[in-house]
DNA sequence: TAGTGTGTCGCCGCTATTATTACATATTCT
DNA sequence: AGAATATGTAATAATAGCGGCGACACACTA
């Protein structure tokens, strides 16, 4: 099974965003950047959206915008927002009930899987779209907002 | 970009020889144990030989058993040995390089993404088999070796 | 020599992901 | 009002990894 790439296109759109400086970007605009399809750009907005991270505007010169400023979009929202499994996948089929080993597994690796996650998730609390987003321009040589 | 069951199930096959003291475990009763089958059990086995983390006997008595003390195998190991896939995915195909986006995100989040993932491993390498199957005979209330 | 267990191959079914087409709906612009 | 535009969602198809299963050569033990 294909591992999801949802997380790196959805931080793409959000420093996207946030680098045109409030001007509503199409999902035309950002699947062109990405490299993919306006239809899973959008699939992926509106999953930004649920998660009040991203607003959207219709009609001739709308286009999808920041909800809230970048400053304050980590991306641990970006990261729920759009990951649906998780991190740690367990037995397919649940083990052997009476086993000594089978019976206790799960529980005694618990915690270790749980600390684990909660390692990776403050990592990603700590940088927010709006770094990103510095990022790119300093790496790119550019000044926001970009015009397109 | 959740992890196969490879881990949690390399680790249920460890925790298994961890507690039999020595005694080699044929990958059928492991598989018993893990409630998955023998194929797979020999199939990460053969991964976890390769690392260096278990060795196996052919012919009658034979089976599985820790190349080393559980004490030396931490579930770093055991989560390198198995896992294939990268943690994160990145984009299917590359974002468009001209793009004053596209050209410089993958390079902006990496070292996030860097940072995140030793996070989790850091954790991952606090904690060894023995632990683990300490934990499970204080779960399961028997003492070792057990007894199959 | 007979029995046992591993290592590996190939095939199948299942599931998640992405690309693509299509269309209804809402909004903006003239 | 009417035309153009952009989103949101559904349906379909292609792709890919994973796990279950049968088979069998090979190695080792008793």
């Amino acid at each position: 099974m294909p591992t999801s790439t949802r997380f790196a296109v959805a931080v793409h759109a959000l420093a996207a965003l946030a680098v045109s400086g409030g001007k509503p970007l199409r999902s035309e605009d950002v699947a062109y950047s990405a490299n993919t399809s306006p239809v899973v750009i959008r699939g992926l907005l509106s999953r930004l959206s649920d998660a009040g991270l991203t607003r959207s505007q219709l009609g001739a010169g709308g286009g999808a915008l920041l909800a809230r400023a970048a400053e304050k979009i980590r991306l641990l929202d970006v990261y729920e927002a759009v990951e649906d499994t998780e991190l740690f996948s367990l037995h397919r089929t649940p083990p052997c009930e009476s086993c000594a080993v089978g019976g206790n597994i799960l529980e005694a690796i618990q915690p270790t899987l749980t600390l684990a996650r909660k390692a990776l998730e403050d990592e990603l609390a700590k940088v927010t779209v709006a770094d990103i987003a510095m990022e790119v321009e300093r790496l790119g040589k550019f000044k926001m907002p970009l015009e397109w």
